[in-house]
RNA sequence: GGCCUGGUGGCAGAGUGGUCAUGCAGCGGACUGCAAAUCCGCGUACGCCGGUUCGAUUCCGACCCAGGCCUCCA
């Protein structure tokens, strides 16, 4: 089955066939660690975590990079408010966006490259593109000279004349160009830096993800991701700064970009304020109901963050774990991720079609006959995975939190008195019983099994 | 001002030129001591106005509205 994806470049959907089927490139902009990020910085994380599952289905010799950049003028700004060197800053929010990652059930990319590791092939970068006449020195900063580059605007749409008329950007005596952007800046004592030909110094913001995405994937990749509010400049600098240092070489082969996640309307960003910090949603939510609420859009649609759908994802979890659990007694045969799921997402990604069949196997599986339960379960679970879902015990799933907010032991007891009260047709009994494990969040079912709880949330 | 998205039932959110998205919530019934879970049934949704068409939510045009980028941003 082929895999389409819409390019940015093109604006079109295309099928995705990769230049080298042996080694298939794919490069995500990942964070800037001086903070914690927030639940819209992780939407292309997992987005493209489901990609990298498809791909290494039909490609198993995907190499799949997502950086950590190390190297900002926010992170020289948070070490300095702090008082520590910026290693400490970097390496607490990178161990904390590796942990909080993984407790979305992002798999970690194969190569996790950081922009302190590749001073030296920026730098040579930087060298070259000033060599073939696409950047100069101007006051101590090295400068990308859009004019020279012929084809600056094609992945945004816009047209250099425009951007210029525009004036919204930044001018300084040093460029030539007001479009022209920094790819190294000067480093005064107090800063970061690194000795260069142009003096100490640092790298600029585009630059790095070009020098990273060369050294480990090539000059030219398959596939290069980000969210959509990173077109321009970030990416379509990239493009510029890549193509002119590789000999007008074509760059990316797809550029996929992801919508924005919206707080009312508006997209959540810091400068706006409206941030949910994913690292405190994690303590408050079920990691997987954040992910799968991150997935029930289509990736390149904005998506709407309220309470109400938080609780919805979950709700759409306990009914399918609650499937799992009717069947824990099943073995599940192994089982290929079912055709129908396996289109969706070959659809440019097409992750709410992919779940709508997951709730058709969900339903499948608990109307399946004994016979055919074993593999009815296998086909569920296999779907889930291709989503990164469904993959923890049912039990665990609808008793988590119990060592924090309720105590198993506590819920046993009750439950045992509960049961006398009815054995004795006390009734009343126990529907108190039930009302007090009801107040302390603990929901309860007779079955002919016996009585089953869970942690309502 | 320029460029670009999008407006779908109570909420979220796919998709399609002419039968069904899906999930959550809600309503009725079955089951249950009562519940819960489960099962059965229930919704004339596609911003507005024109056009094309036998037929448009889907194609075309105008309009209204919302959002994104043009500056740090996933």
């Amino acid at each position: 089955m082929p895999i389409t994806l819409h390019n940015t470049l093109t604006r079109r959907s295309e099928v995705f066939v990769p230049a080298d089927p042996e080694r298939v490139t794919m490069y995500l902009c990942g964070p800037t660690v001086y903070d914690y990020v927030h639940i819209g910085n992780a939407r292309p994380a997992v987005v493209f975590d489901v990609l990298s599952r498809l791909l290494r289905r039909h490609f198993p010799k995907l190499v799949y990079a997502r950086n950590i950049t190390d190297v900002d003028d926010k992170i020289n700004a948070a070490a300095a408010a702090a008082g520590v060197p910026i290693s400490q800053i970097t390496d607490r929010f990178a161990q904390a966006y590796r942990q909080d990652m993984a407790a979305l059930g992002v798999l970690p990319p194969d190569i996790e490259p950081h922009v302190t590791d590749h001073i030296d092939e920026i730098v040579e970068m930087i060298s070259k593109l000033i060599e073939g006449g696409h950047a100069y020195e101007g006051e101590g900063h090295v400068l990308f000279d859009v004019a020279s580059y012929e084809a600056y605007g094609a992945l945004s749409g816009r047209d250099p004349e425009d951007m210029i008329a525009g004036a919204r950007v930044e001018v300084a005596p040093y460029k030539k160009n007001p479009a022209d952007f920094v790819l190294w800046k000067p480093s005064d004592a107090s800063l970061p830096g690194w000795d260069s030909p142009w003096g100490r110094g640092r790298p600029g913001w585009h630059i790095e993800c070009s020098a990273m995405s060369a050294a480990h994937l090539g000059q030219t990749i398959d596939i290069h991701a980000g969210g959509v509010d990173l077109v321009f400049p970030h990416h379509e600098n990239e493009v510029a700064q890549s193509t002119c240092a590789h000999g007008g070489r074509l760059f990316a082969r797809f550029w996929l970009h992801n919508g924005l996640l919206n707080m009312e309307g508006r997209k959540m960003s810091k400068s706006l304020g409206n941030v949910l910090v994913l690292h405190e949603l994690l303590k408050m939510h079920p990691p997987e109901a954040l992910r799968l609420l991150l997935l029930r859009g289509h990736y390149r649609q904005p998506l709407d963050w309220s309470p109400a759908t938080i609780a919805q994802a979950i709700r759409t979890l306990d009914g399918w774990y609650g499937v799992l659990r009717d069947l824990a007694d099943i073995d599940p045969i192994d089982s290929a991720i079912p055709a129908a799921v396996e289109a969706a997402l070959c659809d440019d990604i097409n992750t709410p079609q992919a779940l709508a069949e997951i709730a058709h196997l969900a339903d499948a599986a608990r109307k399946a006959p004994i016979g055919e339960r074993p593999a009815a379960k296998g086909a569920l679970l296999a779907a889930g995975a291709a989503l990164g879902l469904l993959e923890q015990d049912p039990e665990a799933w609808f008793k988590r939190g119990i060592s924090e907010d309720v105590d198993a032991d506590a819920v046993e007891a009750l439950l045992q008195r509960r049961r006398e009260a009815r054995d004795a047709r006390d009734w009343a009994g126990a529907d108190a019983i039930r009302d007090e494990l009801s107040a302390m969040g603990v929901t309860i079912e007779d079955g002919p099994q016996g009585t089953r709880w869970s942690l309502a949330k």
